[in-house]
DNA sequence: GTTGAGCGTT
């Protein structure tokens, strides 16, 4: 056999995309996925009987019918939730994003568009998501492999026991582009031969309007962040007047701005630095009587996703070795400006203004949380699953608290602040992934 | 050497 091509569309009567075929005829789900993010298989109509038919599918490799490819035009399948269905329910997503672009018109003409860039990720405000349900053998760069088929990675952390270092099967995920975080959230993932949920985080879920102050609590710092670089950072915000940072270390440091309009317009707001995604919240919660504790009581409805029919979560070797780790869409990825911060100095009234503007998006984020949680008609699904949630392994952690373990997720490309060029987006990442621990990079260049 | 619901930083 050699490499042919087959047709790939997401709809039998839409324009098809040809694929590349392996050598041995067999097409990667990879290579659709690299077209098709999110697709999780092919089905094709049967030219005899006109029944759709699925394409076989083991372990990422998708072999052809028994007569071959042929000229059939194959339809791509995507998990239950699909990005139809996430636009249907949110439609509020479409309407954000052309106001923003229509705010941003008059601007854009003698500002760099960079900035626009910059507001367009204020904007839509995205967030770190959890990922849950991971094999242990998941690596951070396996996570970005994997991520990145959906768009621009800024940031992955595996999380992992301090001592032994080994997953504990839960990771963070951050990408450049809220569109992409709305896809991602809506279906389910498999990686590594799991299925993988990837939600909002509990500690995003309800960010309440904080009281007005200059002073923000600025958590998960690394020790190599000194206040020097926190000034510079967050200078790109507004006027920064004091940085404190305790000692000893402890994870977090306090950033006052001149304007309470600036410290207030990044509460709630997960900022990368050098990597680190830190979370920047009011400065004094501890006399904010917290309410969070209503959190659980809500819906009370049960698992995200209604079909117990995904239980089987016993894949036997999901990456074989010759097999389709690729996907890695190029060494460097894009060449745009993503984040060059400290550059262009956005104007910090105007960036408070946007922001302000759209403090509301979190209640649409909270909105488009609870609808995942009623996605489908519970009796739908065939309530047999082989599921059975085994004992709990007791003192397995006992009060490890995975404090120091800030493994500073993916290397730091050189931002190069210069080149704004818009259109592409392109990230500072140079894919430097370095397995995970030592991974500080130190290129943080401004 | 094992495990499978959760939740990162005051």
């Amino acid at each position: 056999m050699e490499m042919e091509y087959i047709r790939v569309a997401e709809d039998e009567n839409e324009e098809p995309m040809e694929i590349p075929s392996e050598d041995d005829g067999t097409v990667l789900l990879s290579t659709v996925t690299a077209q098709f993010p999110g697709a999780c298989g092919l089905r094709y109509r049967n030219p005899v009987n006109q029944c759709m038919r699925g394409v076989r599918l083991v372990e990422g490799i998708l072999h052809a019918p028994e007569s071959g490819w042929g000229n059939l035009i194959y339809v791509v399948n995507y998990p239950k939730a699909t990005a139809e269905t996430m636009k249907e329910r949110n439609p509020y997503i479409q309407g954000e994003k052309e106001a923003a672009e229509r705010d941003n018109k008059r601007k854009m003409d003698e500002t760099d568009a960079s900035s626009a860039v910059k507001i367009k990720r204020a904007v839509t405000k995205t967030s770190d998501l959890i990922v849950l349900g991971l094999p242990w053998k998941t690596t951070e760069q396996d996570l970005k492999d994997y991520f990145s088929t959906f768009g621009e990675v800024i940031m992955v952390q595996v999380k992992k026991d301090t001592k032994t270092g080994h997953s504990k099967g839960f990771g963070f995920v951050r990408f450049a582009d809220y569109e992409t975080q709305v896809k991602v959230m809506s279906q389910r993932h498999m990686i590594d031969g799991r299925w993988c949920d990837c939600k909002l985080p509990n500690s995003k879920q309800s960010p309440d309007e904080p009281m007005r102050s200059r002073k923000v609590f600025v958590g998960r710092c690394t020790d190599d962040m000194s206040a020097d670089e926190l000034r510079q950072f967050f200078t790109q915000y507004g006027e920064v007047v004091d940085v404190f940072i305790p000692k000893p270390f402890r994870a977090f440091a306090f950033v006052t701005f001149a304007d309470d309009q600036v410290a207030q317009s990044l509460c709630g707001e997960d900022l990368i630095i050098k990597g680190v995604s830190v979370h920047v919240s009011t400065a004094e919660p501890k006399h904010n009587n917290n309410r969070q504790l209503e959190r659980g009581g809500g819906g009370g409805g049960g698992g995200r996703f209604p079909g117990p029919g995904f239980g089987s979560q016993g894949y036997p070797n999901p990456r074989p070795s010759g097999g389709p780790l690729g996907n890695n869409q190029g060494g460097n990825m894009g060449g745009g400006g993503g984040m060059n911060f400290g550059a262009f100095s956005i104007n910090p009234a105007m960036m408070a203004a946007a922001q302000a503007a759209l403090q509301s998006s979190w209640g649409m984020m909270g909105m488009l949380a609870s609808q995942q949680n009623q996605s489908g008609p519970p009796g739908s699904s065939q309530g047999q699953g082989g599921s059975q949630p085994r004992e709990q392994p007791q003192g397995f952690s006992s009060g490890n608290n995975s404090y120091g373990s800030n493994s500073g997720a993916i290397g730091w490309g050189s931002p190069n602040a210069g080149s704004g060029s818009g259109g592409g987006g392109g990230g500072g990442f140079n894919g430097g992934f370095s397995s995970s621990m030592d991974s500080k990079s130190s290129g943080w260049s401004m």
